[in-house]
DNA sequence: GCACGCATTATTGTATACAATTATGTTCTG
DNA sequence: CAGAACATAATTGTATACAATAATGCGTGC
């Protein structure tokens, strides 16, 4: 197993780090929608106190992935399907022009750390990690977003993407579809001829694409439990 | 005077009304970039602890409008001049289309309320409150962006008028442009006739011109004292 | 007189303790 | 037996105490 993940064993804990290995566990689908993030839960699990574990959660609320409620507790947010046609809406929106910016700016260094996302991806689903290989698909429309050298919408886009990946969990339809990375493949040539109208173009036709494939129904909130997609099922 | 201000006595002072008392305050320009937010100055002037000044102060950081130096302090945040062209072409992307959008869904009532943010506005420039006056500005844009019903697109505005208002203290160039709300009304009128085009295309040139009226050349970072600015000059 | 280094002070980072709120389970009553 | 009310437990919100880091000022040596 390759781990990057979130057992830091003691050194260094912050809570920048924790909520790093949050956000990842929930790009992956190892942190599911609804999901309870109990304040002593995740500071056994650390080994911090709950105040660093107080600092992470805010930080994950402010980025939308995490709702906490007034001495309730926090939550793996759970899209609703309005704010779920807002994201991708917000998305169709920026992602875009974003593309048609990065196609302008391109270096081949970056056409190669594209690529280089790409056969990764393809790693994951190859060794059956669904999860990884939806994050590493998020992070290749942020690459682009950091091409384009436009830090401020890079940042929105990251937070859109993270939305996106709780959304996907909820709202999925398409059995396949996510493996079609045919889209990515195209923007890549695109944006690597410098062909700005048509990486937009692209970059837009895919993104309705996402969109188009959500379910249209509200779906049940659901509780889930919190050690076992932290920690596997190894120890402890 | 008018105080609606940040000295809640002594109830219900929660961290997310502390984060509003400071973010009002920078939107109106009595808290200067640069200025160090010290969590002890905080603690003391609004009468809670030191960690309920930090989960305000860590909301504020999210926004961007704070930046928090690791074992230096909180300062409210001076953008740079790069940011301060990001901030206001990311505003040129999202928001010409969002006063399109406005424009398709404004209802009288929603016309009479943006009407009464200038008349808000038109009386804190009578009153010689350039910072409040400032601040209903940026109200103004943030209410189109409610009236096209698109949360997630009105929060990404929000966090951007914010810095926007950081970025005209440290960049304005112009002396008396920021009256002219010439811009606002042609605005009002283009939503209320429901025309789409035009309120986009008004939107586009009003944010333009905005931008242009930025100081081309860095500013110096300063330090500012605090409690002058939240207390007025009168007590302690 | 200036510069470097050390000691002191001040400020933030983290942990722990206590208070307040909410959830839960039991018991009593209709 | 069902439902409500109370008591208990669990969890979060807030304050305080301690530790670590960075800023400051003083003194010494060159």
């Amino acid at each position: 197993m390759t781990l990057k993940a979130p057992k830091p064993s003691k050194v260094n804990v912050t809570a920048e780090s924790i909520s790093n290995a949050l956000s990842l566990a929930i790009h992956e689908h190892r942190l599911a929608p609804g999901t309870k993030l109990g304040e002593d839960d995740l500071s056994d699990i650390y080994g911090v106190s709950r105040t660093t574990v107080r600092t992470a959660l805010l930080s994950l609320s402010h980025h939308q992935i995490v709702e906490i409620k007034r001495n309730r507790g926090a939550y793996v947010a759970q899209p609703s399907l309005t704010e779920a046609h807002e994201v991708f809406e917000a998305r169709e929106l920026l992602e875009p022009r974003t593309a048609r910016s990065a196609a302008l700016k391109a270096t081949p260094d970056d056409i190669a750390l594209l690529s280089d996302h790409i056969t990764q991806e393809h790693a994951a689903l190859d060794a059956g990690d669904r999860g990884r290989a939806l994050y590493l698909s998020g992070k290749f429309h942020l690459e682009i977003a950091r091409i384009a050298k436009q830090q401020t919408i890079t940042d929105m886009i990251n937070v859109l993407i993270a939305r996106s990946s709780l959304i996907i969990a909820l709202y999925w339809r398409r059995e396949s579809a996510l493996c079609e990375s045919q889209a990515h493949h195209d923007l890549i040539a695109a944006i690597g001829d410098n062909n700005a109208a048509l990486s937009e173009e692209l970059m837009q036709s895919h993104l309705v694409d996402l969109h188009s494939a959500l379910n249209l129904h509200e779906v049940p909130p659901v509780e889930q439990n919190l050690r076992a997609m932290l920690l596997g099922d190894a120890k402890s």
